[in-house]
DNA sequence: TGCTATTAGTGTACTAATAACACTAGATAT
DNA sequence: ATATCTAGTGTTATTAGTACACTAATAGCA
């Protein structure tokens, strides 16, 4: 018992919702607790603040601890903090959302967390505190702000079809985009190119690989 | 020192930022500090949370003991927690956001503070803390999110005119709109209802009084 | 009383963005 | 050769947004 105040502190946690597309879908990392409280339950990557630490170093810090990922671009989502949330002690936590290409996403389960793995957004296992809750209010801060360049500069890989590009896009938004409309605005967003190359997947006419057009105003986050 | 903890804690407060539109202008809340640190400078209204007090409810209860205000409509800015952002100890804020319609903004200072008033946005004083940097991330919000309705059904008192309607959504934007697309937009948005009254007030045509259509599937905040 | 100053109030034409919609192209497997 | 499967491509209609200028009604004043 080092640490003594006048009057009761909270804890504050960060914990970090690291998003990505893979095979069409919106997927999320998730760790496996095994601690308790909500030991064995599955939970978003985050822990204890240190004292003398930002908020987003310490996002930072913990997700690579939890999971082995050096993420950029952390973004904050807010903060939650209803009184009955964690049962050990007064916790209130700020949540940061991260987008990761499926290609740079190389998991390590951490000291933590038993295990570290990706989950489908529309297939979630029961998570732990009110990790559903904030996973859902990530989801739609996604889906209120992540437009198609977004999409494109944060979620997709070196290359890819303008098929892939459109099957995050849709889900990501959850609603089914045309074609045609989808490439014409592309067109007008000048965000890719062509790189040249084709993807031949099967029975079918090979498709153009792209490359997301590099553009020097590009990251840097704001808070 | 009666609470104690085996690793430190940081301090966590909420902040309210509440603005209002006073004579065609962008305005907020403020309280004189008379107290270490930052004594004598302006300070958004807001304390420290209780252990067992959510967050929105703290953000309330302080803004009411400040400042007299019993704001609805809290909307969560976010937090920001630099770690030497306050000389005492490592604090923590949350920072909230409400709108209040001129005509109910009944300020009185309350004990931690030795005044409150309004400042217009454009000729803030030097401010505590980081606060001019958190207020500058709220009115970013402000012109991101609220659009003509929005502004209209939180800023405006009972009757007004359709100028100021317009001078109140140009005090948020920062930008000049044109007066018959404004008026246009108004119709299709069909959120404003003559009273019947006039407003005369110069030598000069008298002004439509305006009120806003009631809409039950109004407030709610989300967090 | 009529002239002036001042704000209220109104419509149209152009431009840009969005949405709906169907066929041909090029590859593999049989 | 043929069937199957995904890639790729334009036009038209609708809607939203932007630019722009004059008349109306009042109060103050000469």
């Amino acid at each position: 018992m080092a640490y003594a105040y006048d009057y009761p502190h909270p804890a504050v946690t960060v914990d970090v919702a690291v998003f990505t597309v893979s095979g069409g879908r919106l997927a999320v990392v998730l760790i496996r607790r095994n601690e308790w409280p909500h030991a064995g339950k599955w939970a978003i990557p985050g822990g204890f603040v240190g004292i003398d630490e930002s908020l987003k170093r310490a996002a930072w810090r913990e997700l690579r601890e939890e999971t082995g990922l050096k993420a950029g671009n952390l973004e904050q989502l807010g903060a939650f903090g209803r009184p009955d949330r964690d049962p050990r002690e007064r916790v209130i936590t700020v949540v940061y959302i991260s987008l990761v290409t499926f290609d740079r996403l190389h998991l390590e389960a951490g000291s933590d967390a038993s295990d570290a793995r990706l989950f489908f957004v529309d297939d979630l296992p029961e998570l732990a505190f009110d990790h559903s809750r904030i996973l859902g209010h990530a989801v739609e801060r996604l889906q209120e702000r992540l437009d198609t360049e977004g999409v494109a500069r944060r979620l997709m890989p070196a290359s890819f079809t303008l098929t892939d590009l459109q099957q995050a896009c849709e889900a990501v938004s959850g609603a089914a985009i045309d074609k045609r409309n989808f490439r014409k605005k592309l067109k007008a967003l000048d965000v890719v190119e062509r790189t040249g190359e084709v993807k031949r997947d099967g029975p079918h006419r090979p498709a153009q690989l792209y490359r997301v057009k590099t553009n020097w105003n590009d990251g840097r986050a704001r808070r």
